[in-house]
DNA sequence: GCATAATTTAATGTATACATTAATGGATGA
DNA sequence: TCATCCATTAATGTATACATTAAATTATGC
């Protein structure tokens, strides 16, 4: 999001990235504490990287840095998720308003049919794994065509923070055969420059996806993932 | 917004709070270059906690750390600050939306409603300084009102970003008599428990405001602040 | 035996020395 | 004269030693 290209430098780059894997790929649990000194261990660099990479993670709602008790991996609570997926929709609806104000071409908009079909192959292989990667990457390229670099940040950060829950949550939930029709709809808005339509639409979209994860988690009663 | 609660212990976070005071206030101004020793020792501190402070405020948005640059106060463009009043309009809208489903009584709105008065008094005193720091208020207490922490975190994140530009705007523009309409009209509709109304009234309020700043800062050929 | 206070301990917070790196300026060559 | 390469330098990046602090534990008084 800020710093280097592709290889990352800096110990604290290095840090920051590490960390982010061993968080979304669920090895540090939510909830769980973790010591400064032993991070840096497992990760072979000094406590000084480190620390900067906890005040970077922590900027980014990922962890809370808590002294004297170490920091621990944010777990999120089903209040927490209805939080997030507000700021979502909301800023993810504004995004999809601008797009189709951008007054984009066929051409312009290849990449987000792409993602959509990606997404219709993986339902119909019944892979979630890709589907989730290919619905995340919907969103982002969605983001993207609003061209509002602080939304695109925001919206990046709030998906984070979900990517971890969806580790449990993924292969809970019914199939989310409805969520292409509504992709299209808001594709199809958006290539229209329907600005209202797409964002209307894009709302609706969300809110049904918020209903679907709260209700989840607190039928299961997963106070926090 | 994360760590102490009166006396800043640290002196991490003393810098957070004493650099973002220099920010705000000017004495740092926007573009300007410093080197984190400088910085450190006009804070007399080590550059050690300076540093993890200029993480943190670069995580805010404040500033750009550019290695072997300096770090650079975050200057804002037009188009930065259309970019966040967009998202100010959308989230404090929802926030605006939320306060009114949350029912509250006349007496949970008093704080707000006296935050209005505030303003009228400012006003017609010809203060902008006490204007501008009411109209902060409000919008803090509209968003507080709600009840979503990440909306409030990012609300503060993007006031603060505009504060600075303030500075320079703030005895440019026309005296803001409209601007207290709006915020009673959205007042009622919360109180009268009128979600859309006061999504829709304080939607309306931001786009204007919005348009007179982005244009001011164009018509002044003021191209960053 | 229980509560409170003092001591110990284990963690974070800070300063500083050192390593690394990119920009600057100068030397060397064509 | 100009371009390229090398050396210098000044900044950031990292490791480590040390200071500080809050929690845990033990000791002490009642």
């Amino acid at each position: 999001m800020n710093t280097q290209d592709h290889r990352i430098r800096s110990s604290s780059g290095q840090a920051v990235e590490r960390l982010r894997e061993l968080i979304f790929s669920g090895q540090l649990g939510a909830g769980s504490d973790h010591l400064e000194s032993e991070l840096a261990e497992s990760l072979g660099m000094s406590r000084t990287p480190v620390r900067e990479a906890l005040l970077v993670l922590e900027g980014q709602g990922l962890v809370d840095v808590r002294p004297r008790k170490g920091v621990r991996i944010k777990p999120l609570s089903p209040v927490d998720m209805a939080e997030i997926y507000d700021v979502l929709t909301e800023l993810e609806s504004l995004a999809a308003a601008n797009a189709a104000r951008e007054g984009y071409s066929a051409d312009d908009l290849q990449q987000l049919e792409h993602t959509i079909n990606l997404m219709d192959s993986a339902l119909e292989e019944n892979d979630r794994g890709a589907w989730a990667r290919a619905d995340d990457a919907f969103h982002a390229e969605l983001v993207q065509l609003g061209r509002n670099s602080r939304v695109e940040a925001i919206a990046q950060m709030m998906s984070d923070q979900v990517r971890r829950a969806r580790l449990v949550t993924l292969h809970m939930r019914p199939v989310p055969n409805r969520s292409n029709e509504d992709h299209r709809a808001v594709l199809d808005a958006i290539a229209a420059g329907d600005a209202d339509t797409a964002a209307r639409v894009h709302r609706e979209h969300r809110t049904a996806a918020k209903k679907v994860i709260v209700d989840l988690l607190e039928t299961h009663h997963l106070s926090s993932v």
